[in-house]
DNA sequence: AATGAATGAGTTTTCATTCAT
DNA sequence: AATGAATGAAAACTCATTCAT
């Protein structure tokens, strides 16, 4: 990776390749699925190649190195996934007077189980390569923290004022928030590799969230 | 991989390697900082011996294989944070009458945080090697979590009978924990890699655990 | 090279590609450039098409090889390159009943020495592939060497009479000038690689030449 | 070619190269034998390997490169090149007091002739790279080219004062003689490739460079 | 126990060339 | 005439592993 801010590269990378062709979408397709499974370093090019039916060369022609299929592979998911990570579910939610934290945290959480899990292979190599590879944790890591950060933290100030969450700083919650459902849905998709996280769980999720394990009146 | 049950091949492997030499030292130690820095597959035997100041054919004289030296690694590391896992703390904590969970939860987190900081390139090295490896995966982490949950099991049944904790099934409460205490821990130690974790944020978590988010009287 | 005569193939080439689209002659300038620079072994057919603005399967419906390419870069330069190689000189200057073989080689040398450094690019891949290239070696050098001694012959013989040249054997006075104008040209342009050649040193050549560097009367 | 200063990275790369195993030795033959046949980039490691009876692996053990495999050919012939380049024949020929320019020249040409037909495989891969590669000609040329002219100049300034020269100046002298003897030397070995260079040939170039060719009452 | 030379299969990458459009 | 996607053979290089000393 010797792009300095690997985002722009990997929207310059997504330019380049603007009309893909049949079989450069085989190979990320392939891509995805063998890294995934596999893991980015474990996976040949060869193999790639055969699994997509294509040469070898191919590959080359297209991407240049092995490491810009995996920019290829992580920037579209990144695309696709940032501005769902909540915008919408806010947008849709949010305005309705009525609505409660509890409402909207079952909208979100809902939301990005479905993209997740219609997603999981490529999570799984974000996760898996945000965690070996250095540079793309320091960036990509930040990006997506912040653009989270800042969306949870305009929802918690609004549900502050309403009364419906405790007197917390609003930092706190959030980190809080961000470290217990990025847990559960890292955990869940990544290391135990769960093909759905089923209904019960996640009311489940929810109440603790809301309410914590204590006995009220203890 | 080819031992079928992989415990027993790391415990067969700890015997064999009885009486470390100082180099056999050596070389474990660079292997479980290279491996953490690094990932296991993007570390050469080559670069181990050369870090590790031997010949490279001396790893293979003590350990056989490169996946050999990744269990050296491993093992010890669970041998002995299995124990802790809960168990020591549990002797500590549970046997005052007085104890509440609150308490027995906080001894329990700074202990396994203490633990963690203290150890935390081998557990970056487990928990990636745990991600991208099947085998590793299928048997580490069952044993692992049911390690665990029976201890937890136990834990918050004595609590539940002193009224202290919601009457939530008893399963439902510790997968809850461990997604939530997992999840801090790992997204802190191995996603994020901080190098030490405050204990402000310990408290905040501790509280969220015990009580949650939603103001009390809404 | 699977021609048997390097000559007669170039000239097929040549013939081949008599009228040259616009495209065309921008790959031949561009190859001239890059075979000068870097050499015919390290360009490769995707740079020259690049750099020409052309799709690199042009190259190959007109050339149809690399090789052929390098050919067609070739040839042209030897089909001008040659006939001046003394001829002309020799038709303007030798007439003159009243001329000095000083004259004589004074004409010469800027005579060559203004066409090389218009070409030296191509001079530069002649002689990198003459060196590099047995056949062309085998095919080229005896070609050009026996044109140039042939004329030279005739000069030498014609001066020799007028008892302006020592008596040495004609084609040792031929043998001597090759090299000592040959090394003196190619050192100049291809291996220290200048932009021009100053008169200054030119002069001093030629006064080398006709009368070496002994102190007469010594 | 990274090394700033490419004779100190040649150096570096004969220490770290002291003990050459068999097989090295073998590695370097081999390499100079095919570089000079096809040069540098028409010769595979690959083909080197099977050639010096080696895993080709072996090559990049101990080369790391197959760049570094060129400058291990080239250094040594470098260093053993450069201290005979003048000042062992000027060391023997020099002192006697009698010795006349003519002598000189002839003792300096017949050793160097003798040790580029000994070395005429590495001279030419030397000449061969120099020509295509950059770096090497912007730090071996100059470097070598002042080892000589430095030494030349003493020469002939003793030889001046001797009143057996012309009072040409000297760097001009020495620029000449250096075009002249280089030029004769390269085309002989590197670009007609000649197997060994007649004495008549030396002789007459002797007699050239001394009187030039201009009959003398002329 | 320790060395390090040597192996050979495998990996990423390059590149001239072909071919459908 | 021109494009550019696609090929496949070969290139440079990596690396776990073996073995003689």
């Amino acid at each position: 990776m010797t792009y300095n801010n690997l985002l722009d590269s990997m929207i310059a990378e997504a330019k380049r390749s603007k009309k893909q062709t049949e079989k450069q979408q085989k190979i990320i397709e392939t891509a995805i699925q063998l890294f995934a499974e596999k893991g980015y370093a474990n996976t040949s090019t060869n193999e790639i190649a055969k699994q997509a039916g294509v040469a070898e060369g191919l590959i080359f022609k297209h991407y240049g190195t092995k490491e810009n299929v995996l920019r290829s592979v992580i920037l579209p998911f990144f695309k696709s996934s940032l501005p769902g990570m909540a915008e919408e579910v806010f947008a849709e939610v949010l305005p309705a007077e009525t609505t409660t934290f509890e409402e909207f945290l079952r909208a979100f959480l809902y939301n990005r189980i479905q993209f997740f899990s219609e997603n999981k292979q490529i999570l799984q190599v974000v996760m898996k390569e945000i965690i070996y590879n250095e540079s793309l944790k320091k960036e990509l890591l930040p990006y997506l923290a912040n653009e989270i950060r800042y969306r949870f933290r305009k929802a918690i100030e609004t549900f502050k004022t309403k009364q419906e969450l405790k007197n917390i700083p609003t930092d706190d919650v959030v980190n809080i928030l961000l470290s217990v459902l990025g847990g559960f849905i890292i955990s869940r998709f990544v290391i135990v590799d769960v093909d759905r996280i089923h209904e019960y769980e996640v009311e489940q999720l929810i109440q603790f969230i809301m309410d914590g394990i204590r006995q009220n009146d203890h």
